[in-house]
DNA sequence: ATTATTTATTTGGCTTACCAAATTTATTGA
DNA sequence: TCAATAAATTTGGTAAGCCAAATAAATAAT
């Protein structure tokens, strides 16, 4: 017996997962088959597989869809995979765009126990390096509100999940200030006069203008 | 083409290497499905395949041995279980003993970028919480003289690499004084009065028993 | 409604990594 | 030396995951 036989099937989950939650309306043969890159008789045949094992099911028009019990464990593949993502840049040092192909290998390292001392060692961070939330144990996604930080409250536990401009110059900008997405920050003040904002991140204060504000988009932990 | 194939392959290189280390003179197909715990056949048709790579070759009597190339391999292989180890242990505070499976699955994780980050973030360990030599990236194994500290010169960095007791009353005693297999230290005076040690470890002055001390079995760094 | 196109499914095949049960080839002990 | 034993090797099979090509079924487009 191979102990690294899941794999397949943890990718077919995953993928479903990914599939359903990228709003596609009907995963279908072909869909999931180009998805995974995979020619359609193999993804048949495993799909039959996975509805044996009640992980999938066909409906009458042919989407193919997680179960409950799929579900779960395609988000517990997904909280694995972004963990090891926060591992690789936040103590590895790797860049954001350089861990995923990692990442996907490190997801299926077995073990519940590596997880949960993994997450603590992270310090239970709520995003991965590309603002992707990460599930916690039970296989649930804090719903999140993503609001741009100009509108976000006040005293508040922020995390920036997401940037509404991707130009260099405010990468480059936001590298300067160490702030990445995952970076938690608190907004500590408004200026009346332009709107700019003080907030804080690590102890430490850092001043936005009402532009850079506009542009980082928050979840409230 | 499924990427994680190699496995196997790392798997009988791995296991070939350690039947060298330890000492047994004849390496048989015998036990080498042995030590496997694998069918002689499988072995068999395994050990062709790895001698066609030209990683092990089969002498005139049987004998089956890594080639130059196989041995490389087989190294890098022992160097990333080693340093997975140490990752466990000393940044996921698995105890020392619980760290061998973890690290049998993670060892196959494919990426020297990530061996040669991860080698840095835990500082360059030159053992694994076993005590075990941890190979540089050439495959080279430092070459040791273990050495009860009893008998290790003064003022040099030394690196706990073994114990010459392991009653739990020692274990607990090392415990307490934060001291454990892979622990840098180095003497700073030995007491005239009961050849008792002084050892420095993190910056801190600890004190010995010269029958604790001749317990402690050390490489110079 | 009928053809053209897309999907789904079947069939036959491949490779890797296994195994059990012969069979052949040493090796060894008497 | 010769049978008994052990090791090596061969043979025939299994299961997982994959593919290409053929066929069937469904959908769309005219």
């Amino acid at each position: 017996m191979q102990h690294f036989a899941h794999h397949s099937e943890e990718n077919y989950l995953k993928t479903l997962y990914k599939l359903e939650v990228s709003q596609v309306k009907k995963v279908n043969n072909i869909a999931l088959s180009k998805s995974l890159d995979l020619n359609p008789a193999t993804v048949l045949e495993a799909v039959r597989k996975l509805s044996a094992k009640k992980l999938v099911e066909t409906l009458p028009d042919k989407t193919i869809q997680l179960t409950e019990k799929g579900r779960k464990k395609a988000l517990s593949i997904v909280r694995k995979h972004r963990l090891w993502e926060v591992f690789l840049v936040d103590k590895l040092a790797f860049k954001w765009n350089e861990v995923h192909k990692l990442a996907e290998q490190l997801e299926h390292i077995e073990s519940d126990d590596l997880i949960k001392r993994l997450d603590a060692f992270l310090g239970y961070p709520s995003v991965d390096p590309h603002g992707d939330p990460i599930p916690d144990e039970n296989g649930k996604l804090k719903k999140t509100k993503t609001q741009p930080l100009t509108s976000a409250p006040l005293k508040k536990q922020l995390t920036i999940v997401a940037l509404g401009n991707s130009s260099d110059e405010f990468l480059r900008y936001l590298d300067k200030l160490c702030l990445a997405i995952g970076s938690n920050i608190e907004v500590t003040e408004i200026e009346d006069f332009d709107k700019s904002f003080t907030v804080q991140h690590k102890k430490r204060l850092i001043t936005l203008s009402n532009e850079a504000a506009n542009n980082l988009f928050v979840n409230i932990l």
